[in-house]
RNA sequence: GGAGAAAUGGCAGAGUGGUCGAUUGCGGCAGUCUUGAAAACUGUUGAAGGUAACACUUCCGGGGGUUCGAAUCCCUCUUUCUCCGCCA
């Protein structure tokens, strides 16, 4: 999760500019990254020469040894020996400002793009799309947390006696429910273009590194400290790691993948009403859907992708509404994202079901995702992700939404996956 | 978990201390030939930093060491393969 050094190099005042839509103040840490550069190239050269100079006479040495010339031979070695010494020197300080400069960088946000409203709360973020009734609901309509009691559903004490608070326990028609979810979601998503995968839940340090989750965010996943690996909180972090590190053809993109997984999140410093029933969990699943494009494109396939997402939730007969969300709102790495928010009738409000965001170059530079431009040249590609969907809040939106007095209808196009198209 | 072997460019596979960033083959790209294609032939073909462009530097699984000099020797970690054990 890093800006390219060479664009703050070339495009200063207008990562400055940009970054202000974040409220993020970049002179200071970028004028002190732009002068570590310098410095850093000033002692690049110097080393290079040195390792030059070095070099050289590695091979005079050995020439001269050959001819039997030995005395010239280990005077030319001594001086080697000093040579060596002053630029392990230089190396040591090459590196440690390389780590300096590394350091600030990683503290610095990616630039929004210019579509990116200002603003700093939620109330900031701009309405582009609304769908759907909001269902007025009968008398006696309750929220989803009495209504899988009502309807043995989902178990939370059971899955606080299995594990702990946020890892609850589906039962019967609410597990077919889960799976029906998914394997709708899956479908959409394949006859959509995009690949599936089925990848491990479990990272190593480079892949949470390589996503942007580590070093900042260590706190928010699970970590199994025998072993050294993170529970993955999201799928995005196993897929898109599968091309770091690679160099792919440009004929290949857009490169589209999707992916179930369960998703764990301690989500430390939650409480409340926020994390009442399904609304916020440590253990969720979720179908996540990845893209990597060319920069030309990325934009036109992060608008193909809210289509996608949206298109989903008409499905579900879901009203929704679409939100681009404004600089402060923004997460650390995006240059562009959309909420997708369900409204849920029995609590009276909006539910975050769907982020899909434009990373721009952010992640690739992390992750050395790179394909070879027409000009032959490698350069770095555009990663893009979203939920489409995760599982909790659409199925708190589902049972409040759809309840009767009868009971709780399922949408039609789940009944095939479901096999049921109420619930009593 | 125990014993042994190995890790080199997109792939295969040479290279065991000195002009090796690396022979060669395949693949890719460009050209010759052809109406076009194939075949054949010729050339070209890794990445990062650096430069106006060169130069120059770094990279042979990762890290450390020996040496004037390391793909090559030593230590260590990881991974893969073979055999044994265990197991959904």
């Amino acid at each position: 999760f890093m800006l390219q050094l060479t664009y703050i190099r070339e495009k200063k005042d207008e990562a400055i500019a940009r970054l202000a839509i974040k409220n993020f103040d970049a002179k200071p840490i970028l004028d002190q990254v732009l002068e570590l550069d310098n410095d850093r190239r000033k002692t690049q050269n110097e080393l290079d020469a040195l390792l030059n100079e070095a070099n050289l006479l590695a091979k005079q040495v050995g020439d001269l040894y050959k001819q039997g010339k030995k005395a010239e031979g280990d005077d030319l070695k001594n001086k080697s020996v000093a040579l060596k010494e002053s630029s392990s020197k230089l190396a040591e300080k090459l590196k440690s400002i390389e780590e300096e400069q590394q350091k600030l960088l990683v503290q610095v946000p990616n630039t929004p793009s210019i579509k990116v409203p200002k603003g700093k709360t939620p109330e900031d973020n701009e309405n582009v799309f609304q769908e759907g009734e909001i269902p007025k609901l009968y008398s006696g309509a309750k929220p989803h947390w009495e209504l899988t009691t009502q309807y043995d559903l989902i178990d939370f004490e059971l899955g606080v006696k299995l594990t702990g608070a946020g890892f609850p326990v589906y039962k019967g028609k609410a597990a077919r429910l889960q799976r029906a979810l998914i394997n709708f979601f899956l479908d959409r998503a394949t006859a959509a273009g995009y690949l599936e995968v089925q990848p491990p839940i479990m990272v190593n340090e480079t892949s949470a590194y390589g996503t942007g989750q580590l070093p900042d965010k260590e706190g928010q996943m699970y970590h199994v400290t025998g072993d050294s690996l993170y529970l993955i909180p999201t799928a995005e972090v196993p897929i898109t790691n599968i091309y770091r590190d690679v160099i792919v053809k440009p004929e290949q993109l857009p490169i589209k993948c999707c992916g179930y997984t369960p998703c764990f999140r301690r989500e430390a410093g939650s409480y409340g009403k926020d994390v009442r029933g399904l609304n916020r969990l440590h253990q969720f699943d979720k179908v996540e859907i990845v893209q990597i494009a060319h920069p030309d494109k990325s934009y036109d396939t992060l608008e193909e992708m809210r289509n996608y997402v949206g298109g989903l939730l008409k499905e579900l007969e879901l009203p929704y509404r679409t939100l681009k969300l404004c600089g402060g709102d923004m997460s650390f790495g995006s240059a562009l994202t959309y909420d997708f928010e369900t409204y849920s009738a029995a609590q009276q409000k909006w539910l975050e079901v769907s982020s899909v965001s434009n990373f721009e170059t952010f992640q690739a530079n992390r992750l050395k995702l790179r394909f070879k431009g027409s000009d032959g040249k490698t350069q770095l590609a555009h990663t893009l992700n979203g939920s489409a969907l995760a599982l909790p809040r659409i199925v708190a939106s589902l049972l409040e939404n759809n309840q009767t007095a009868e009971g709780i209808k399922i949408p039609k196009v789940l009944v095939p996956y479901t096999g049921f198209d109420i619930i009593k």
